[in-house]
DNA sequence: GATGAATGAGTCTTCATTCAT
DNA sequence: AATGAATGAAGACTCATTCAT
């Protein structure tokens, strides 16, 4: 592992656990075994590490959300797609998405701007899933706004809970989440209410880089 | 409004905004309209006012979960109330609420301790009910534990996004919630799925203490 | 008691335990059981009480000198009751002795220069009588300077380990303080040495106000 | 000169100046020419500070006490040794002994600890020289514990008088010392009382590092 | 590639004191 | 006689950051 890459990973743990203005960078220097001034030999300051932080994990999120309605021209199969991917995300990466959800705040004005429309454009995708769905009469949804929040909040929950060394396998986790989103939106062909294990089976998506979830209690000592 | 009010309000407000750590006592005071000497007369130090807003927070909603159930057997009925509760709470408080989630860190150890055990109270009452459900027939839920979690997410998420001034009146917001809650545990009589709608009207909780979610952008700055 | 009064003995407490820098007039109030409002109601500033302690503490320990000389013409006689006054008072009064002696730092300049005149006109006393047995050759002693030092010291330490509970009385300790200074001035009535036991008794001096010892430890916590 | 010896160096002069309460560190920042920042940089806290002055001082005086008793097995040499030592190093370094001997009450009570323990090895010492002049009759004590307490007053009471521009020399004046210690315990070889000078010349013992009085008046103002 | 020295601005908190009641 | 409210100044200490080496 390269220095920097320590650091960096070093930081989305720490700004997950304790938060960003939580967070001194003598913790960060200390967590990775080098001084403060090496830690700006490397990278940034630490708002550029937020910076970083945010704009990759909601980059690559919003890039998976394209992939993964770009497999079908089902509502079904694309809102099934998105909230397996979604919450597969946030399960596997869960410190990442705690610093991209939570920090937001910490950002100044300016990079803040440039993050926010990402995340619009995401929720944006999620949004279109829907509109189609009930356009096309495949989904009963009577706000299709709430719903959407409804349904993230479901899936993004699973990064507070979900640990790999649980006895339910992921995979089985997110085909529940899955199924209970198409319950949500009261998924139905012709008058049979759809369920997951009726669609086809997803394209798997590009791997998630895993958080380090072993080492967030030593860091949130 | 005395004095010492203001402070907390404005505690509960800031916190929320920017974060226990983002929150300096100073803005505390800036933002009351007092010195930071006053503000140490009237309350302690600032993990005094964080303890205070959890213990309280987390203490009433505790009560009003358990008022929740004591109304009825029926664990469909119970478990609609809970929600209506719970999401009633956290969209009118969502300031209050956000601090209590999301600042359990920032807690000394010694207070951690009694937070939690708060905390898990409050959780063993919405779990009780789920595993009445299931073993009455009422519900179907593979995973109890899972369930709860999904529930909680939901129910929790309206913090987020509910504007008093909003299109939609929090009643039927929460009339959603429940009877999305009953789809998602499948709560059923006989044959016949249950909705919210079927149950008998729920008992009015005790009116909840709004945050001042007006002045939260105003703070945010 | 008065309430005066009652401040005034744990200033000197406070003070001695703690140390005039070290002593908040929150811990003074505290202590007497007021708040620090009523405080200045009753006596001035924290200056005001230091120094009131130390006018007050030299300015008996002068008078008790001057008396004690004026008993006698005889320097060893002189001498003897110097000594066994000094050590009584300092036995007697160990907390207002601290104060005066070690915060003499701790007054404003306008002050220190009254206590500075009545503290040299006390060694002044002691001086004379030195000087006076060396030429009447009751004494031996080289240098009358250093020699009131020394005897100063010793003294002066009493008020650092006399305890009224303990083994020896106070009677005793002080005869045998007189007893070590005639052997440090090597008195002698031709050549046969002078000792305490040798002289007529002294006159009793006026009553010494205990310092409340007893309470230093509490205080000292 | 080191930054840091500076601080150190610093710190005695001022801790005996205005004590360690009444010392601030921007006093101590001030007196050295760096900032309040620089000062963390190079020690911990004024707390720290403290402990080291105290540690090593008393830690030090150990030391010479034990070297001076093990130059010879007669009470009489070891006492005078010891006088001398004492004497010296008290006149010497008046500002870290005034340190070490008035700010105990200063030190958290883990540290305390630590220094008593020393302070009363420390004393252990000339008690021990004290009861065996007693036992093989060189010394005629009624009570060694009183005895050791008039005694160690005696040679700590240099520091606050002795000025190395003086018109006596500091060798005669511990040779006084010596002398007077050896009166207050009546030594004597048969019938015959015994004088510093009739002991052997003392093992010159470890150079002190002076303090620099000089400098006392100016920090005092 | 890595760090020790240095700092200005900031942290939370306590200080002694006044004053209207 | 006694105090609650209020504060400016100061307390010790940490912050993120720069720069010469």
């Amino acid at each position: 592992m390269t220095t920097e890459t320590n650091i960096r990973d070093a930081a989305v743990r720490l700004f997950a656990a304790k938060g960003f203005a939580g967070t001194g960078i003598r913790d960060l220097a200390r967590d990775v075994g080098i001084t403060t001034s090496t830690l700006y030999h490397y990278v940034g300051t630490k708002y550029d590490l937020l910076r970083d932080i945010m704009l990759r994990g909601l980059g690559s999120l919003l890039e998976r959300g394209e992939a993964a309605v770009a497999d079908s021209d089902d509502p079904a199969v694309q809102l099934a797609s998105l909230v397996r991917m979604h919450a597969t995300v946030h399960a596997l990466s869960p410190l990442t998405c705690a610093v991209v959800d939570g920090e937001m705040r910490s950002l100044p004005t300016e990079v803040r701007k440039a993050v926010v429309e990402l995340r619009d454009r995401y929720e944006a995708v999620w949004q279109s899933v829907l509109e189609a769905g009930r356009q096309t009469g495949t989904f009963t949804v009577g706000d299709p706004h709430l719903t959407r929040l409804h349904l993230l909040d479901l899936c993004t929950g699973v990064m507070r809970w979900y640990r790999p060394e649980g006895e339910r396998s992921l995979d089985s986790i997110v085909d529940h989440m899955a199924d209970v989103s198409l319950l949500v939106v009261e998924a139905h062909r012709g008058n049979r209410r759809l369920r997951a294990v009726d669609l086809p089976p997803t394209t798997p998506m590009a791997p998630v880089s895993l958080d380090e979830v072993a080492d967030r209690r030593r860091s949130a000592s």
